[in-house]
Parts: structure tokens; sequence; C-alpha cells
DNA sequence: TATGAATGAGCTTTCATTCAT
DNA sequence: CATGAATGAAAGCTCATTCAT
């Protein structure tokens, strides 16, 4: 029973099945079924798993979008540590999802994504230390755990609660991160 | 037909099921099956039912120790705030589960032992305050989010790499916690 | 650990779980749980067991007074069938599980049970003959089925509806569908 | 792992299913097991659940051919009410369900059969009462109500009693009790 | 003899994954 | 290549029945 309405070219169901990922993982969390996933991209189930054979690989697909969001703020001279702060904590506040993936160091795919963050923090930590927002001896490392830390946080809280929380681990996070005066 | 297998006395089968619940909670997560618990525990799964039934109460109960130990640590006038981190960091370390549990407020019950630990760390927290150790700003409340979000960090992190991180966490924390010299 | 408020003689726990019975199996219906009744009756499983081996044999005995108030009723000489279709649908009403069981053939102890209630709707059959209100060729078989029909459609609807559906049941059966000759 | 057992179109199990819930439905009554429908049907648990999500959606598809049948029945100009009233008997007997389906109103969707069942007597109805065959007072209700009572009086009996009981219970319906006058 | 904890089979339901079409 | 029906292994939970105390 061949259906009439698709000969659309294939790669078309690929970014389909991304975004409903997206909206997927953001809605019901990282442990959504992905037959929800695929119900939303209008896909069948073996198209997903023939385009996406783990629930990682999607993931990652889903969220390559936030990294290279990121990756546009750090391009732009004018951008601070401080906006990349604020977007990271945005994304993880819109999915808290994003983090959970990001934490999965087990996977080694995840851990490349991770490391893709945390060089892109390094490239606006000198700027923040020099402008003295920062102290000298925090380390790139230092910065990617405080996004990942209120992530974690968010992603544990009640929905109505995450944004509150997220701010006021920040507000803990800065006194750390930032040099006496 | 009885069973060769079982002598202990019945009553033992709740002591048996904590423990048990502990083991598997610290092993799989708080998420675990049920299922894996009364196996555990060399207990049928109506046993497990009737003890606690649901898994909040069986959570509850398995994580009664490591809040009573928090209490008798806290009666010991010579403690400190940081002794309490400590106790609490490790307790994060040997079983995630426990600050995942302790993070579900949406349950009351729950939610009234996080209040509990809050109010542990409160008492010690004008020590550490006079002693010059903490900021004067610092609430209860942000002592507990501290000690969530290092659990959460670890929960999040290979079981490897966990006690690093939860240290790593701490230097941040730290330095946010105390005051300005 | 014995329990020093239970010296009561035993027979007592027969009549308790009865009662109990009656309850449960007129809230619940006839497929309550038996804990259900043990609980109400404030006994132990086990005593449920040595008094009924089975469901049956409680049933049988929750409901055996509702034939005592049938067998009372009809020693009264001024009592009439139709009187006793009344009870018997007052019983169903209030307890659909009466007839529900009544109806289970399969058991010879009930099977007894329900020869017990036809003999007795046997005993007013002649007089309600006699003054006209019943056909001649009517037989005890018959009232009976008329009972158990209307006792069969309450079990059948819903609670709300019960009485109603009986009464409607009664009309037809008392005229029937067919127009007089 | 291919299945060498299965080579039936996939399609099928739907109506692998139907007739396997008629079978069991029949057999075991409509609390029958869902399980034991999968099984009578060759089919995994799953695929039960994809075809009828709950117990009154697979219900509802068992019986259609009951309500088809009527359909046609009725449709069928030269037939009667008393034709119906047999028709109705008939599948009652053959799978007591049938009319215990009927009978659960709490589901819309069943009630919703049990109208179009009602409205099909009705359109017999008028040319029984001209045929002088059925009271003018008669209301389709009381036609439903009459079916009902029988498939109910014969769920509730033995089956070697069914065809017995159900033409007895027709006989006190189609006369009734009292005399005519 | 009474208790009620323990058992474990059995039910409903979900979901990752496969595979015929 | 895409589809989506089918699979079946769990999971949560209930309850009749047994049996140590």
């Amino acid at each position: 029973m061949p259906d009439p309405r698709r000969d659309v070219p294939p790669a078309e169901n690929r970014a389909a099945l991304v975004v409903a990922a997206r909206e997927v993982f953001a809605d019901q969390g990282i442990d959504a079924p992905l037959r929800a996933v695929a119900r939303r991209a209008g896909v069948g189930q073996g198209s997903l798993y023939r385009h996406f054979p783990d629930r990682v690989s999607l993931a990652l697909a889903a969220f390559e979008e936030n990294v290279a969001a990121l990756e546009r703020l750090v391009a732009d001279p004018g951008s601070t540590l401080a906006d990349c702060f604020d977007l990271l904590t945005e994304q993880s506040l819109a999915a808290v999802a994003f983090i959970a993936m990001l934490n999965d160091l087990e996977d080694p795919r995840i851990a490349v994504q991770g490391e893709r963050v945390e060089e892109l923090l390094a490239q606006k930590l000198p700027g923040a230390q020099r402008a003295g927002l920062v102290r000298p001896d925090v380390s790139p490392a230092d910065c990617f755990l405080a996004v990942a830390m209120v992530g974690a946080i968010a992603s544990q809280s009640l929905v109505a609660d995450r944004r509150v929380r997220a701010e006021q681990a920040w507000r803990l996070l800065r006194r750390g991160l930032a040099p006496e005066r």
C-alpha cells in the first residue's frame, strides 16, 4: 500500500526528526519515548532508527543547534562570558534535557560536545579575567562545571521553580567565581 | 509447601527491604525497578508493597539513616557546618539517589525531609558565620542548595569521576560562600 | 507477640465476619477482596479462612439473614406474594451481590438456597392466584425467575439507576408485553 | 531472528484479535484477561493494545457484528419485532458477554451502541403493535429492557440451562404474571 | 485457635526494537 | 529507503491463599 503523498526527499525526514526531538525532549525530558518523537515528526519508527540508531545520536542532533547558537555568540567579539552563561542557562531552562544530555559523559560522542562547549567558554574566559570580573585561577573546566551545576539543579527542580533555583544557584556560583575585592 | 530457603523471622523482611533498597538505589538510581529491591531482599513482591505502598515511602525509609546520621552529627557541639557538608557529600557519593530523592519536592513527605536537612544546616550556620568562614548574608536555603548542587552534579557524573567533580564543585561553591577578604 | 485484648470466644469472630461480609459485598460487589472482609471484621485473614474456606461459604452466611427475613415474612399469614417480591427487590437493591450469589447455581450449596427461596414463594403463590392477581399457570419457578431477572438487571445497572430499572422491570413482568385478549 | 511460525499478513492481526475476543469473551465472560485474547489470537500483548487501547474498544469490536446482524435483520421489511428478539436472544446465548457489555452504560461508547439497538427495536415496534401482538403502551425502552433482562438472566445461569431459562424468561415477559382482565 | 505477614502468580500497560511490505 | 504493525520483555500493582508464631 504505497503512500502517494510521500515523494519528498528523505533528508527532510531527518530534519523533521531533529525538530520533533527538540520539542519532545524539552516537553517530556531526555527519557521520552522515541515513539513520541517519530509520531511528532510524522515519520515511521523505522526511519527514526535509520537516521538515529540510538537515543544519544538523536539527542546530539536535537541539541546541536544549542551549541551552534553558542558558537555564534562566541564568534561575536562584543559578547562576554556572562552572555555565554546567560545563553546556556536559558537553553537549560528551555530544555533541561540539554544539560542532562551533556552530563552523560559515559558516551564519548557527548563528551566531545561537552569539550566543545568548554572550549567556547575558554575563549571568553581571559577577557572576563582581564576585566576583573573573574578570578585569575578559574579554569575553563570550572566554567563548564558551573553551567552543568546550574543545569543539573534546574533539571531536578519542579518546572515552576526552575528559573528561581537557577538564579539562586548563579548567585552562589558568581561569588565563587568572582575575585575578592 | 514450606520454603526450605527461608528460616529468618518474618518481621525482618522490612529491615531486609530497607537494606536492599539502599543498595539497589545506590547501584541503579532512584528509578530502579522495585522488583529488583524485592529480589535483592529475598522477599516477595507483595511483601514489599505491604511495607512500602509506593516508591517514595521505600526511598524515605532507605535514606532515613542518612538524615539520622546528620542529626547525630549536628547534635555534637564540636561539629561544624563544614563537617555537615562533608557528611552530606559522602552520603551523596555513596548513593546519588539520596539527593535525587531529596530534590523531588513534588512529594510532601520528601519536602519535609528536605526542610529537616535545611534546618539542621541552619543550626550550624551562625557558628560558621561568627567564625568568619561564611558570609553573613548566606541563608540556610543557600546551604541546602549548595548541597543539592553537589549531589546533582555527582549524580550526573560517571561513578569514577564523582568524587573529583564533587570536590571541584565545592571549591567553586566555597569561594562563593566565603566572605571577601 | 500475644494480643492481650483478645480473649473473646471465637464464635464472635464468625459473627463479625458475617456482618462485615454483608457490608463489603453490598458495597463492592460479590467479587470484593476477601481481605477487605477480614479487615472490616477486625479479624485475621486466617480466621476468615478457618470459618469460611471459600468465597461461596462466606457469601451464603452473609445473605442467610436475607432468606431468614423472607421466611419470617412468609410465616406471617397476612403477607402476600407481592410482599415477598417487594422484600426480595429491596434486598437486591441493597446488595446486588445477593442475587448475583443466588444465581450462581454452579455451586450446590447455593442451589439449595435458591430452592429454599422458590419454596417460600410457592407458599404464597396459590393465594395470589385465588385472589385473581396471578395467572393460574404461573409456577413457583416463574416467580423465582422473575425475582432473579429483576435482581440481574439491577446488578447490571448503574447504582443510580437501579431502583428505576427494577421498577420498570417489575412493570413489564407483571403485565407482559402482549396485549390482553 | 525471523519467526518461522508467522507468515500471515500483518494486518490480519486486528481481525484475529476480534475473532479471539469474541471467543474468549463468550467462554470466560466480559472480564476475561486480555492476555488470553492476545494468546488466542496468536499475537503479542503490544499488538492487542495497539489495536484496542482498552477493554471496551475490544469488546465493541468483538460484538459489532452482533449489532450489524440486527441492522441487517431490521432492514428486511419482512422481519418482525419477534425476529429481533429471537436474534438478540441467540446472540446472548452464544455470548452472554454481549449483553453484559451493552449493560455497562457507564461508558459512552457502549451507551451509543445500546441506543442503537433500542432504535432498531423501535423501528419494528409499531408494526408489532398494529398487529395486536404488543400492547400499545409498550415503549422501545421496554423492549430493550426485556432483551437486557433475558441476557442478564442467561449470563447468570449455567451454560447448560441458559437456553431453557431464556425461553422461560421470554414466556414470562410476553404474557406477564398478572391475569387478563 | 487467631493473627497477619509473606508469597508469587497473574493482570494491565508501556516501549525499544525488528522486519515484512 | 520509508513505513508502522508486531513483538515480547519488563514494570507496577493486587489478591487468594498459606503458615510461622
